[in-house]
DNA sequence: TTAGGGTTAG
């Protein structure tokens, strides 16, 4: 690729809608044409060897305060002579880096190699497949990785994990994989930090299991694992709803002498709060600060959360406090946290208030507030409220995403017009967003609720036909329409057939089927699949058991109802409303029946 | 290595 008369390092990006690093670029060499005062030669060379010494403190002790500034030290040392070496530009670039600012940390580079002169090395060319890979670019990370040998630079084994992460963070563990074996087999010894990177993508596809595998790994070879391998395993332990398998390495980490950071202690404040574990987070909040260890924005964010999705908005509140006297936050997380339950809630006015608040107080709202109002207005059956946010988000500047996108999708089947949905579902890629499964399932979902069953067998056949790989979600939602459409035979067919397709009944799917076997009154097949999924390891929950019961109150099987509202008493599950509605019924047309009276007004 | 928005059964 031809830039000026050099050849560039970099490929272009321009072709991908990448065009930010062209202003960035405007700017730079405006400004870097301007000429430096006039300086005496010693006292300039004096002022230089000062500049680089300050520049070199304030890139290692991470005191460069934003990219403003960092852009400001990148013209300083444009502007010396001579230029200072490379590995003064790079120290910069890499400070870019940790910001998040990618494509301009790319933009300096090219920059540096097509206008000053200053040839990268492989640090440099490091830190630019790091960004492209960071973008998901990772075929163009791959290609500088082979200009690297063209110029004679060798890769080192960074370089290699680099690549290894860039195919990780893509979701593509399995070449992830293949690409550390093959890297090892040539020679290029692997560290923690590669394991690290491997364990990270396992985690991050939901395998923590293998992941705990290699970190076994790395102890068979004698390494120490870090606070950071610990960490993400600990994190994927708890995403996963394992937190006793957490708090296992937790204590593993501790005893091995890796004391846990600040981001160990986050990870299980969320894991113990997303399953109601309050008392043992407030522990956890306790005891690291008692040890010094103040929680950031982030950690107390997560309280937030935790907080107003159990509908404890007093404690979420007296969180803010906490943040109020530290002086850090509430931030545009925070802010949505409240908005986001209100939402849940139909507390539209109360979601409104506090969207005005943060802009009040100088906090711009962003996509994922604009999409979690227009889901509330939507649930709120106001289309026209929601509309005028998508409007108001547009002149903000903000492009609806694919989330945004499954929620217009998803409002509009909520509105009862499942055509129009289907139409916003095939265009939006007219709008650079395309659909993932979620919004398949959504699409899929208001069709099928909708009645228009046949429109919806020709999505899941056209879905089959392309390259996305279904989860059951899919087969799930589809099941539901077709027993909703009478076509149980069908149903049992395809629900048969999942296993071959290599997925994993969950108990949706089982609940599903129950009730479409228990509406077509074959409660003995709908119980034998009640059994059937126990001895599958897959437990029946409240929802399956309410299906259940409500099955055999249609059909008057008060003895057999009387059994398994006992087997629910008997787990600890509750009677929902609809299940209460039909004994209710049943009590007022049957007032002679004793049975269920007895087994209502019995002591336990 | 850690945080917020969209999916299936009652």
């Amino acid at each position: 690729m031809v830039l000026g008369s050099k050849v560039s390092r970099i490929p272009c990006l321009s072709h991908f809608g990448v065009v930010h690093q062209t202003n960035t670029m405007a700017t730079l060499s405006d400004s870097l044409s301007v000429h430096s005062p006039s300086i005496a030669e010693p006292e300039r060379h004096r002022n230089g060897t000062h500049f680089l010494i300050s520049l070199r403190n304030l890139c290692r002790s991470g005191k460069v305060k934003n990219l403003d500034e960092a852009l400001d030290l990148f013209q300083g040392l444009a502007r010396m002579k001579p230029l200072p070496s490379v590995k003064d530009f790079t120290l910069l670039v890499g400070v870019v880096v940790r910001m998040k600012h990618y494509t301009t940390a790319i933009s300096l580079v090219k920059h540096m190699d097509s206008s000053l002169g200053i040839e990268p090395d492989t640090i440099t060319l490091n830190i630019v497949i790091n960004c492209l890979c960071r973008l998901k670019f990772i075929a163009f990370g791959f290609s500088v990785f082979g200009n690297m040998f063209k110029l004679g630079l060798e890769p080192t084994h960074m370089t290699l994990t680099t690549l290894i992460n860039g195919l990780c963070v893509q979701g593509n563990v399995a070449q992830a994989l293949e690409l550390a074996y093959h890297v090892e087999n040539m020679g290029y010894p692997l560290d923690v930090y590669t394991y690290g990177v491997l364990i990270n993508g396992l985690c991050k596809m939901g395998d923590t299991s293998a992941a705990l595998g290699w970190l076994r790994k790395i102890e068979q070879r004698n390494w120490k694992p870090n606070v950071v391998v610990y960490s993400t395993i600990v994190d994927g332990f708890c995403k996963d709803g394992l937190v006793c398998e957490a708090f296992n390495l937790w204590l593993e980490m501790r005893a091995k002498g890796v004391l846990p950071n600040l981001v160990t202690y986050t990870c299980l404040i969320q894991g113990l709060c997303n399953f109601g574990r309050w008392k043992e987070a407030g522990s956890l909040v306790n005891e690291m600060m008692k040890i010094g260890m103040m929680p950031d924005l982030q950690t107390l964010n997560i309280l937030v959360d935790a907080f107003c999705k159990e509908g404890k908005i007093m404690q979420a509140k007296s969180v803010i406090g906490f943040m109020t006297l530290t002086g850090k936050g509430p931030d545009v997380f925070t802010y949505n946290s409240f908005i986001h339950i209100y939402c849940l809630q139909n507390k539209m006015n109360e979601a409104m208030k506090v969207f005005h608040l943060m802009i009040s107080r100088g906090c711009l709202p962003d996509i994922v507030v604009f999409t979690s109002l227009i889901y509330g207005w939507f649930k709120d059956k106001n289309i026209n409220k929601a509309m005028h946010l998508l409007d108001e988000m547009g002149k903000m500047g903000l492009l609806p995403d694919v989330v945004t996108w499954t929620t217009l999708i998803g409002g509009l089947c909520q509105a009862g017009r499942p055509l129009a949905a289907k139409e916003l579902f095939f265009n939006m890629h007219k709008y650079g967003q395309f659909p993932n499964l979620q919004t398949c399932a959504v699409i899929l979902d208001g069709l099928c609720k909708g009645h228009l069953l046949s429109e919806a067998l020709s999505l899941v056949e056209m879905m089959e036909k392309s390259n996305l790989d279904l989860n059951i979600v899919i087969y799930s939602i589809l099941l539901d329409g077709m027993c909703g459409a009478g076509k149980l035979n069908a149903a049992w067919e395809l629900f048969s057939s999942l296993p071959a397709k290599g997925l994993q009944i969950n108990v949706y799917t089982y609940t599903i089927m129950i009730k479409g076997l228990c509406k077509q009154g074959l409660l003995d097949k709908a119980e034998d699949l009640l059994m059937n999924m126990e001895e599958n390891g897959c437990l029946p929950n409240n929802c399956t058991y309410n299906v259940f019961v409500q099955g055999l109150l249609t059909k008057k099987e008060i003895a057999r109802s009387i059994k398994y509202l006992t087997i629910m008493m008997d787990k600890g599950f509750s009677v929902d409303a609809a299940t209460t509605e039909m004994i209710i019924n049943y009590l007022s047309t049957n007032a002679g029946d004793t049975k269920i009276r007895e087994f209502l007004f019995q002591k336990r």
